[in-house]
DNA sequence: ATGTCAGGAGCATCCTGA
């Protein structure tokens, strides 16, 4: 079973792009982000003949996400982090395929920090935890994916010293995301490459790709139930130089 | 500060968000 993660920066404008990697690339299931679609505008015919079901939250203008699978109708059980009902952004869906609990998140930028937006940020990471803990501990294989907005560590971000303020990077973030792991989850593509350069995000400003100016902030987390079945992951960094491409790749994980 | 995309208002070209 090939899982995947990618952010599209806009399912519509993104479309044929999405569809050529679905081809190429085959994954199982998929967690999109940044769908930046109302609802009634998520393209799911188009999907459909490419084989996958879909679920999906839009969102006017921004924000908006989906999961979609090709190995059986994935099974919603929430479209919303726990936590807050004041919150109206679409970044949270969940569900269950194949007795695998998938969530699917898009976690909010942040920048500028400090702010408001910042402070969101910091709430919603509370909120993951939150629920994170809770999944832990109701027991079933979890996975938790998406565009985390976090860049981990130092060795995520091509160059470390320019990120140190940026709500990506910035030490609460950081000591945050670290939280969440330590509850008992396993970073996937990490565990597989422990010392490799993965990135996963290249800005669109200023030749990024081409200088691989990037960063590592789209994870896989894995739930213990999970990680004996990790045989491969990968970015399917080819993506990024597609023309009319994200600024994110796919990355991908498969299992037994 | 720079730079590049995307959506939205609204009709040209800004603005916001990332």
């Amino acid at each position: 079973m090939k899982l995947a993660t990618y952010n599209v920066n806009s399912i519509n404008a993104r479309l044929p792009v999405v569809l050529r990697w679905l081809d190429e690339c085959q994954p199982d299931v998929v967690c999109l982000q940044e769908l930046k679609a109302v609802q009634e505008n998520f393209p799911a015919e188009a999907l459909e003949n490419a084989g996958y079901t879909s679920i999906w939250h839009g969102q006017k203008s921004w924000n908006g996400v989906a999961i979609l699978s090709r190995i059986g109708q994935p099974e919603e059980i929430c479209r919303t982090l726990p936590g807050d009902p004041e919150d109206t952004h679409s970044r949270y869906i969940e569900a269950k395929i194949n007795e695998v609990v998938i969530g699917c998140l898009y976690l909010p930028n942040g920048n500028p920090a400090p702010g408001p937006k910042f402070d969101y940020k910091l709430r919603w990471l509370d909120r993951l935890i939150a629920h994170g803990q809770s999944l832990l501990e109701q027991g079933p294989p979890v996975i938790l994916t998406g565009d985390f907005n976090v860049i981990p560590t130092e060795f995520d971000v091509y160059k470390p010293e320019r990120w140190v303020d940026d709500a990506l990077f910035r030490p609460e973030i950081r000591e945050s995301f670290r939280k969440l792991v330590t509850q008992g989850w396993t970073d996937a593509l990490r565990k597989l490459y422990p010392d490799e350069t993965i990135y996963t995000f290249w800005d669109y400003f200023r030749n990024a790709f081409g200088r691989n100016a990037g960063m590592r902030i789209d994870h896989f987390l894995l739930s213990p139930a999970v990680v004996p079945r990790l045989r491969a992951a990968g970015v399917d960094r080819q993506v990024r130089g597609w023309e009319k491409t994200s600024d994110h790749a796919p990355v991908w994980i498969e299992l037994d």
